[in-house]
DNA sequence: TCAAGGGGTGTAATCGATATCAAAACGCGT
DNA sequence: ACGCGTTTTGATATCGATTACACCCCTTGA
């Protein structure tokens, strides 16, 4: 679908040097079925830009039909070559425009995909990993010749799921927990294609795609018996799906090993949230763990920040594991130790996926490894 | 124009609801305009969704012209209470989706903004501040009616400004440094309406909002001197204009202080860069700077880092300034001083400016104010 | 010489919602 | 009953691109 969307020319000079080109091809062409000189005669008129909009102008200008102007301009093997390079001068001389309202509106196609996002659950821009996972969605959706809308919202209803299916959308990107799935009744009450990224629901209507939270939660547990930790803790919310099935895994595996002991904490998403939790518990009940695992990365950094300001050390009084991988897991003090997910694959999965609901196509729920990455907060304790 | 072909009433049970309902307010009202109550008369079907897409079959279900239903369901005044509810009532049984494609195209108006950036140049979703642009941006834009489509790709060109005015888009915004103006070029040349975030262009053809950069540099090199330094290190790449306002500022305010050295080390933006750039220096060098001031607060913390790992400490050794604090700075360790960008009110200017522009109006370039944030990384030396 | 066939182009209809103008139905006064 | 203004509704054209189908012109074969 390349519509040839190049330069228009605005200044005179340009376009004096195409009209000299023209009488060039119809000197070697038939030159008689379309009487096309008299169209792109030089004008001594002065005005810069030509009121050329639609199709039909240039149609009229070209001195062809509309529909000859649509298939040029498309590039269709139906209109002689040399017609097609008449009609596309023109239409770069004009600055022409094409309108892609038009087009979808015919072909019922809006080639766009909404993303839709709760801000208040997820809080998916201010956590890197959503956005990691935002920048590799809109990069696989550009990559198949699609469109992204952004539709973020406080607080997801099922108004507006229905406001969403309204836009001019051809299928949605869930992102976010949704609780009670509200706006995904609204979406599917308007019979919109959508895929979810997350937890799988148990009678969800639609697809979805996620991290195999569990097995991280587990990978989590496992490495902290590994450098010999004992007592664990868990920084997360499991209201949030997501972060329940890595609390399952981590706990099955922790109890599985036989820790001392496993307790969890609520922590919301941020940085800050990650130290206020650790700085309250040791304030509290003093170090009672030795092993902590985090929601995400974020807050696994507030809480070796938190130890830290307490006069320990990470990892020599606690080992820590985080979750997603973000870019600063590497490059922070200590490097940390993390679960990573995938979110370029997690972005490729979520595009291919809605792009194949919205061919009528079929799309398995689909979970992608997540695997440890080791780094110095998590070492073997010596 | 086959209209009064047989309608098609598929379902059986609701519609028995509404013809119970809308008696009682022919009762009450004169009733004999519109003969309603046979279109929704009861059927023995079975079928639970029928296929009403369009106005047309939502009119034709009511008995009422496609004109009315658009005003009913738009609630406008110029139809009776009565017979919107009714078409309301037959709209949401039959799960009717409004097309917005249509309305733009009939309206001439998408309502819509495209979000433009250019991933190489800024790495906009790498960056905390960008991204938290995007979010208020976008939260401005749903405020005042608008979609925003998001148009990420790697390298500007002349070509991908003018595949973004064919999207349907009423304007855009433009982040990013886009080298040389060329998606501008394309932009213009498409004669769309566009506001550009960063540093003014001198003879830039659009309005553009931005921090104040300079006076932002100033800040930093003042709180450095102030707190008795006299070694100034900058960070980061005066090939992007932003950053070379801040170089600017930072420069002119350390010589007119009377600075004993002052230099400038390349860094590109992530933590990683920062640490890397400080490691080098400190390597080669040794400590030949005693006041630091980054480009942004994420390799403000590497530089921190790596200034640690050199056995130095922040702010002991070295005072640190960053630039756009981020949530993450207050929580850093130490806590990051940093210079403020106002990324709410940004976001909020650019949509305001963009939707001015495109309704006509005018819209004057615009420079936030930035200001200097305190914190333990550049606190008062005892 | 006429029929068949294919490349190249045109006409009319279409997608779904809305603006414009016309018209019907009613209230109300005389 | 009639006229007039108000309220409520409808027929038609329109936005800009595309599909379906008809058509023209020339070549080729019988």
């Amino acid at each position: 679908m390349t519509l040839d969307s190049d330069l228009p020319k605005l200044d005179g000079t340009e376009s004096l040097a195409i009209s000299c080109l023209h009488p060039g091809h119809e000197a070697e062409g038939s030159g008689r079925r379309v009487n096309v000189s008299d169209a792109a005669k030089p004008t001594a008129e002065k005005v810069p830009v030509s009121p050329a909009r639609t199709m039909a102008d240039i149609a009229r200008l070209a001195n062809v039909s509309k529909i000859t102007v649509s298939r040029a301009l498309s590039d269709s093997p139906l209109v002689r070559e040399n017609t097609k390079e008449h009609i596309r001068t023109i239409a770069r001389e004009h600055g022409y425009r094409f309108n892609k309202t038009a087009r979808n509106l015919r072909l019922k196609r809006a080639h766009t995909i909404a993303l839709a996002f709760d801000t208040d659950a997820h809080h998916p821009l201010s956590e890197p990993f959503p956005v990691a996972l935002l920048s590799s969605i809109a990069e696989a959706l550009t990559a198949r010749g699609f469109d992204l809308l952004l539709c973020a919202e406080t607080g997801a209803s099922q108004d507006w799921g229905a406001a969403i299916a309204s836009k001019p959308v051809d299928g949605a990107i869930v992102l976010g927990k949704d609780q009670g799935g509200e706006m995904l009744a609204g979406i599917r009450g308007a019979q919109l294609p959508a895929i979810v990224w997350g937890a799988e629901h148990a009678d969800g209507p639609y697809p979805t795609v996620g991290s195999d939270n569990v097995r991280g939660g587990g990978l989590a547990a496992s490495r902290l018996w590994d450098v010999g930790r004992r007592e664990f803790l868990f920084l997360g919310d499991i209201d949030h799906p997501e972060e329940e099935q890595r609390w399952r895994g981590f706990r099955q595996t922790a109890q599985d090993k036989g820790v001392d002991s496993l307790r969890r904490e609520a922590a919301s998403i941020s940085h800050r949230d990650g130290y206020e939790a650790v700085r309250e518990l040791l304030n509290g009940e003093g170090l009672c763990f030795d092993g902590l695992f985090a929601r995400n990365d974020m807050v696994a950094m507030g809480a070796v920040r938190a130890i830290e300001h307490a006069g320990l050390t990470v990892p020599g009084d606690v080992s820590v594991v985080g979750f997603d991988d973000i870019p600063m897991a590497a490059g922070f003090s200590p490097p940390l130790t993390t679960i990573a997910q995938d979110s370029r694959r997690a972005g490729e999965a979520l595009a291919a996926g809605i792009i194949d609901l919205v061919d009528g196509k079929n799309f398995e729920s689909l979970r992608l490894p997540t695997s440890l990455v080791v780094r110095a907060s998590c070492a073997a304790v010596s």
